[in-house]
RNA sequence: GCCCCCGUAGCUCAGUGGAUAGAGCGACCGCCUCCUAAGCGGUAGGUCGUCGGUUCAACUCCGGCCGGGGGCGCCA
């Protein structure tokens, strides 16, 4: 319908070059966009003012003149010269009566469009480490990076979703040996985990398993590598030294073989555990992609060799060095420390090469707020590997908190106080998680309130958009309980009865699904289809405040429906996007 | 010091150049013999942090300040 217009006002333009226009105007200089207020008319266009200065003239002439050179067509009911120049468009009420049937043709692929024509996209997200379970900030991260997945899909984007596993690097070390001392436990032992090791009761259940695995085989040097660990933890910020003691002992007590053992239990055990949480709030991914392969495979050591080639590499205080300061970034970074280790770094220029070698355009890195510095950096990897630093674009998430009411929630490790998304779900259920964690814009801190989201009253948001849908749902079993049979084509037919204010009202905010999701898509913002499902319900909730859908009348009663029906649909498809529930009844 | 995000109604936030700046919650006043009141209508409430610039037009773009949050490892 847009495009229509625009090409509408396009050909009036050209009608009027050698009388007003000096040029023929370039096509993309006309937009027509929807207006705010239903005064004024269902579309409007600057163009009059945008060509004003050009043509010295002053724009409600040009306006005006315009409007006399439409050329005829079926779509415009009336077109008119408003404030300082804008021509609003009424269009004829069979062309907005019209567009609700493509509703009920297209259901669940109404609102899909071809805007991303195919373009293969990789997003990446959550990305947590596997050391221990997720919490209410990586929720957050799931339900953006799935929702903007889902909209960028319908956008008609080839979407793939992948969670990188960090299952390489120091961390891991501290994992193994953490559960080490969880293993030692088990037999009774008192044990102290280290301040910089994970602590965390989740690591009982993993130890359980591994003494499942091995039995008391390895109790005795498990007992070894713990009795000889310094008495006191060191304070300070020797804490890194003490962890590295534990992980020493055990690595040379405890043999390399059985250590990596250990670890590739506790990250089968933890990674199982991340997935069903995830799948369990709706959360899929097409690939989980191993850190730890892009070393096995030889990857990250083609990506050096090839930024040595290139002469980006040089040698300084015994570490290898990435000369990032050459592509943008503000100081050079470490790939090779001087131990021989890579960096992580290096993992994450080999990663994205990779990403760019599987042939995806677009590479979209959903990422904590606090990784900004990240991004100048991989950039110039990519720069510096010959690929177009652009194709990396990393939307960041702001911070979580969680409020009981007017209270903040401590966010502490400790027992009783809950930290994970587990809880979360389990105690607001998935529907009210996924949306909360979508009410607002990902760049805004996010205020969780949990009292809010358990609310089963009219407070509660959630509700408000699922109400909407099930009220429709009743109404046509209320209907088929009074004895009528809905008739889908005879509603249809009687579309353009629904002339009033009301349902009208709900015709033009369902109209402009389509574009919702376009521009969900463009601005990688599934926020503000909460924001349009908002809006929908409430134009539906109100039109079903003001008028009945169960009339005597046959046409009216089976518009009506059919209007109710085209409600729910859309409904359904934007919840869809969302990961929320539509449910029949409430 | 440098970098990123934020500053809009009492509170939480939409609004990435257009017309009188919007929503939810809270406050106040109304609507159930009527398809679920988990709903609807109305009223009150704003110098869009601040100063300047660009533009026919600025909450929106640019620059300077002020205020709040976060980040700046041979950690991942």
């Amino acid at each position: 319908m847009k495009q229509q217009l625009e090409q509408l006002v396009f050909t009036a333009l050209n009608q009027l070059v050698g009388s007003l226009l000096t040029e023929a105007p370039d096509a993309s200089t006309v937009t027509v966009e929807r207006t705010r207020d239903a005064q004024h008319g269902d579309f409007a266009t600057n163009v009059a003012m945008r060509l004003a200065k050009a043509a010295r003239r002053n724009p409600r002439e040009l306006a005006a003149a315009i409007v006399a050179a439409l050329p005829a067509n079926n779509l415009i009911a009336k077109a008119e010269v408003a404030g300082a120049g804008f021509i609003n468009f009424f269009l004829v009420k069979d062309v907005l009566a019209r567009e609700v049937s493509r509703i009920h043709e297209l259901g669940d692929r109404y609102g899909r469009s071809a805007l991303g024509q195919g373009q293969r996209i990789i997003v990446e997200f959550v990305s947590a480490n596997p050391t221990g379970p997720l919490h209410v900030a990586h929720g957050r991260h799931a339900a953006y990076g799935a929702s903007l997945s889902n909209v960028l899909a319908a956008a008609g984007f080839n979407v793939h979703r992948e969670y990188y596993i960090n299952d390489a690097g120091r961390q891991m070390d501290i994992l193994a040996s953490s559960v080490w001392l969880r293993y030692l436990e088990t037999f009774g032992e008192q044990i102290t985990i280290p301040a910089n090791g994970y602590p965390g009761e989740y690591l009982k259940p993993v130890a359980a398993k591994l003494r499942e695995a091995v039995g008391e085989r390895l109790r005795r040097r498990a007992a070894e590598v713990y009795a000889g660990l310094p008495p006191d933890e060191p304070s300070g910020g020797d804490k890194e030294v003490y962890v590295d003691a534990v992980i020493e002992r055990a690595r040379t007590l405890i043999g390399h073989d059985e250590f990596a053992g250990v670890l590739n239990l506790a990250l089968e055990y933890l990674l199982n555990d991340i997935r069903n949480d995830l799948e369990e709030f709706g959360v899929v991914f097409d690939r989980w992609y191993s850190e730890r392969s892009l070393d096995t495979s030889g990857a990250i050591d083609r990506a050096l060799a090839k930024l040595e080639s290139q002469g980006h590499l040089y040698k300084q205080d015994g570490a290898v060095w990435f000369r990032a300061t050459a592509f943008g970034d503000e100081k050079d970074r470490v790939v090779v420390r001087e131990n021989g280790q890579k960096t992580y770094f290096a993992s994450d220029i080999a990663y994205h090469l990779d990403k760019r070698e599987r042939g995806f355009e677009k590479l979209i890195d959903v990422l904590g707020s606090g990784h900004h510095g990240y991004i100048a950096r991989v950039r110039a990897g990519l720069a510096a590997l010959g690929e177009p630093p652009d194709s990396l674009e990393v939307p960041m998430i702001q911070i979580v908190t969680l409020y009981r009411g007017n209270e903040p929630v401590k966010m502490s490790k400790r027992a009783g106080t809950f930290v994970t998304l587990r809880q979360l779900r389990g105690e607001v259920g998935n529907d009210a998680c996924r949306f909360f964690y979508l009410m607002r814009s990902h760049e805004q801190n996010l205020d969780f309130d949990l009292e809010l989201a358990t609310s089963r009253t009219n407070e509660n948001p959630v509700y408000y958009v699922q109400y909407a849908h099930a009220r429709v749902k009743s109404l046509m079993k209320e209907l088929a309980a009074r004895g009528y049979t809905f008739d889908l084509q005879a509603g249809l037919a009687n579309l353009s009865r629904l002339d009033s204010e009301h349902a009208q009202a709900v015709i033009t905010v369902l109209l402009r699904y389509p574009e919702a999701v376009e521009q969900a898509a463009i601005n990688r913002a599934p926020h503000s289809i909460v924001y349009y499902l908002r809006e929908l319900a409430n134009a539906f909730h109100t039109y079903y405040n003001a008028e009945k859908v169960i009339v005597d009348d046959a046409d009216l009663r089976n518009a009506r429906a059919a209007l109710g029906l085209a409600v729910a649909q859309v409904i359904r498809n934007g919840l869809a996007l969302l990961g929320v529930s539509a449910p029949e009844s409430m």
